[in-house]
Formats: C-alpha cells, sequence, structure tokens
DNA sequence: ATGGCCTTGGCTCAAGGA
C-alpha cells in the first residue's frame, strides 16, 4: 500500500499537474493539503475518472485537505472535534484535519499552522494547534493501533531537515518550540517519522521557496512528513520524495512524498 | 541586509504562505 502527501498550493491550479502524477505513479491514498476550494467547488470529476474517491474538507482561498482514495474509506470525520473536546474554538474553525478509515488503517491527513512569523499571533496559534493536536491523535490511538499520520507539518524536526539551519532559531519552521511541541504531539505517543527509517543523512526536502531560484539551488527543508505507529512503521518498506513534479512548469512549492507499507 | 515568488479575491493591490 502506497500513501503520498502533497501540499498542492490549489489544487484548481494544480489540477492537470496532479492528475497525471496519479496515473504516472498510481497511489492508494493521496493527501492533499492546500487545496484552496470550498467543498462544492473541488474538482472531484478527473479523480473519479482515474477510480478515487474523494474525501474533501475545504474552504475559500485558504487552507483545505483532502484524501484521494482508490478503495472508499470509511468513518471519514473532519477537524478536531468528532474525536476530542476542542476548549479553544478557533483551533478547529480553519479547514485542515481530515481523517478516514482504510481497513485496519486509520489515515489522519494534516495541513498545520504556518506560523507566519516567530513571536506572532500565528506563530502561538500554531503552537496552540500542535498541543491541541497531541490530544486528538491520543484519543485516535486508543481507537486504532494502526495509525498512520501524514500531511505538511510546517516544522523541520532537526537540522538535517534544512539547507542551512544556521540562526534557525529565530526562523519559524525550526525553533526549539516548534520542535518540541511537535515532538510532544507525535514522537512521544509512539509514532515515528517514516523517512527516518530510511534515510539518516541529511539533504532531503520536500519544499522549497519560489524565490531566490530556491529549487535550482537546492534550498529546501523537509517538512512533509508521515508518522507510523509501532505495527504500521515495522510494515514500512520505503520512502522517497518525488523530486520530479517539482521541476515542472507552474509547479507547487511542495513536492510529494511516498511512503509503502508491505500489504 | 533585504527581498526574491506564487495564489486568491476581486480589482490591480493586499494578504498569506514558509
Amino acid at each position: 500500500m502506497k500513501i503520498a502527501t502533497w501540499n498542492v498550493n490549489s489544487i484548481r491550479t494544480r489540477l492537470d499537474l496532479v492528475t497525471q502524477w496519479l496515473q504516472a505513479t498510481a497511489v492508494d491514498v493521496l493527501c492533499l493539503q492546500e487545496t484552496k476550494v470550498t467543498d462544492a467547488d473541488f474538482p472531484q470529476a478527473p479523480f473519479v475518472e482515474l477510480g478515487y474517491h474523494c474525501y474533501v474538507y475545504g474552504q475559500k482561498s485558504y487552507n483545505g485537505v483532502a484524501l484521494i482514495s482508490r478503495a472508499p474509506l470509511d468513518r471519514v470525520n473532519t477537524g478536531f472535534a468528532p474525536v476530542v473536546d476542542v476548549a479553544e474554538p478557533d483551533l478547529d474553525q480553519q479547514k485542515r484535519v481530515i481523517q478516514g478509515v482504510l481497513g485496519e488503517v486509520c489515515l489522519v491527513n494534516l495541513y498545520v499552522p504556518n506560523g507566519s512569523a516567530v513571536g506572532s499571533e500565528k506563530y502561538d496559534y500554531k503552537l496552540r494547534w500542535l498541543k491541541q493536536l497531541r490530544l486528538y491523535l491520543q484519543a485516535l490511538l486508543s481507537s486504532y493501533p494502526n495509525l498512520l499520520v501524514c500531511g505538511d507539518f510546517n516544522v523541520a524536526l532537526d537540522d538535517r531537515d534544512i539547507h542551512d539551519p544556521s540562526g534557525r532559531e529565530q526562523m519559524v519552521m525550526a525553533t526549539d518550540a516548534e520542535r518540541t511541541a511537535l515532538t510532544h504531539a507525535l514522537l512521544e505517543l509512539g509514532l515515528a517519522d517514516g523517512f527516518r527509517k530510511f534515510h539518516l543523512d541529511g539533504g532531503h526536502f520536500s519544499w522549497w521557496d519560489y524565490r531566490a531560484a530556491a529549487f535550482r539551488r537546492n534550498l529546501g527543508w523537509r517538512i512533509d512528513h508521515h508518522y507510523l505507529s509501532a505495527p504500521l512503521y515495522e510494515r514500512a518498506i520505503a520512502c522517497t520524495i518525488d523530486v520530479a513534479p517539482r521541476q515542472l512548469p507552474q509547479p507547487s512549492d511542495h513536492t510529494p512524498v511516498i511512503i509503502e507499507l508491505e500489504d
């Protein structure tokens, strides 16, 4: 079973690129982030024609997540609220969480807030959101021992995941507070970064800034991840970053990351 | 040192992204 995660930065702008990639790559589930479209306007037909089912949770202009699955998913739900109490209602107002069940596996697709600038209101929101995420995943794990959490985490877990980590403590996506919050929300619950089962060195990136020819110069970050509970970590047999879509005209600034689990 | 580009909305500039 192959599960891909890809922040597409507008599904409508990227529709041809994404459907062509899907035809060539044929993953079982494609988890999209930053779809930037309401559910009514999500372009489902091209995916249905390719034999996929679409589960979407989006809003106008910002955010938005979707699960594109070859097999129908069970018990799809959206946001934190169906799983756990949300003490601060603003944490569930943006469309960033969608979850579904495929056989014995619970899939969670996340778009973690960006955080804007260190110390900003959005940065504070990101840290609060990650605290809420821990409660959400803790509750899910009690029902689903086979848990896979993927998406755009907007955090580089360690210095290997940044082309140049110097001065990182002032850089959003790289501060100790963000790393600690992500570690609390995922690793301390027993979920492990699938990519690191196969690749221990640095220099592997999933996002490159549009500006300053960052892709050409390979000035990237690895911020798109798959986290796996222990039984699924055991079953992981590959995790790869496909840089090809980032090289095409009018790309997303992120490129897909694919994990393969033994069936 | 700074900004560098791309997307959306709705109107040509502002905001958000990372």
